[in-house]
DNA sequence: TTTAATTCCTAGTAGTTTACTTGGTATTCT
DNA sequence: AGAATACCAAGTAAACTACTAGGAATTAAA
């Protein structure tokens, strides 16, 4: 009950270009090194996104990427399905994929998918780079305010 | 995102082992073939089940497996855990070990893990044997309704 | 007491996936 | 011109998945 790295450096990467949203094109190099990840294997990673419309790229020097909605409009579940493919802990109540198992109506155990899934699409379509943003916000104050009383 | 056929298939066999709750000892064999999987593999996962205390095995000819406790009284989230590993969307926000991320306090990432994680777990946690025997019931008693009617 | 049915155990295995790394080429700013 | 960047293709070691194979131990029933 995992996912890969992609989905979760992916999102990571997101969040630190929505983080520096309104400064122009981030490298990739910034990215991977505030974040503490492999450049050459985010490229992989960001090359599917921007296929996906999700990040817009400059190249040359000073070149980079910037996301291509605002943060508010685009959730973690828009990254996660990209990168990781339809949300779905069984292949049986994959929605984007018509072929089912063939007792699909009256499988008891599908249902049980079938409300995982609709949990875990709930939590990740409810979530947007901007509030990730917020929450960070919120935090860092919360680390001053502590740091005042010391 | 997805669980593995020992998750998937670990759940049918025990909600089958549930519907005959109270047979007296069900074999592997039957509940391969009701479930159309491999016996020799559901052997490999039954096993786990049973090292976990989640079934009783009875050997000999007319042996074969009894749920260790009531049906309520065991959640699908007892055996997925119990055959996938801790519940757990990245491994930063496994609660079984104590090896986190450096930076787990203010990492704002790693909280969109937790809520998904949280949400996972109320799900399964949430659903009893029992309760999928009761929705088969009230499956098989729609079906039969409307069958009157055609 | 034999036989058949069953659980239990160990090992192998082909294929897939993961998480990268390597080694470039193309483009653009300075 | 040179440096900084995006873009691209391929390779790879290790782990994992979903089984299969083959047999030993146990027990009810004939």
């Amino acid at each position: 009950m995992k996912i890969s790295t992609k989905g979760h450096y992916g999102v990571q990467a997101m969040f630190d270009l929505a983080q520096h949203y309104g400064e122009g094109p981030i490298s990739l190099k910034s990215v991977a090194e505030r974040q503490g990840l492999s450049e050459h294997y985010l490229e992989q990673l960001i090359a599917v996104l921007r296929k996906a419309g999700l990040v817009r790229s400059v190249r040359g020097a000073q070149g980079g990427y910037i996301l291509a909605r605002q943060p508010d409009d685009i959730k973690v579940g828009d990254i996660i399905r990209v990168l990781e493919g339809p949300i779905a802990p069984v292949e049986c109540v994959n929605e984007e994929d018509a072929e089912q198992c063939h007792k699909a109506e009256s499988c008891i155990t599908r249902s049980v998918w079938e409300k995982v899934r609709n949990s875990i699409e709930d939590v990740l379509d409810s979530i947007s780079l901007a509030d990730m943003c917020k929450d960070a916000e919120k935090a860092k104050m919360n680390k001053n305010y502590y740091m005042y009383y010391i």
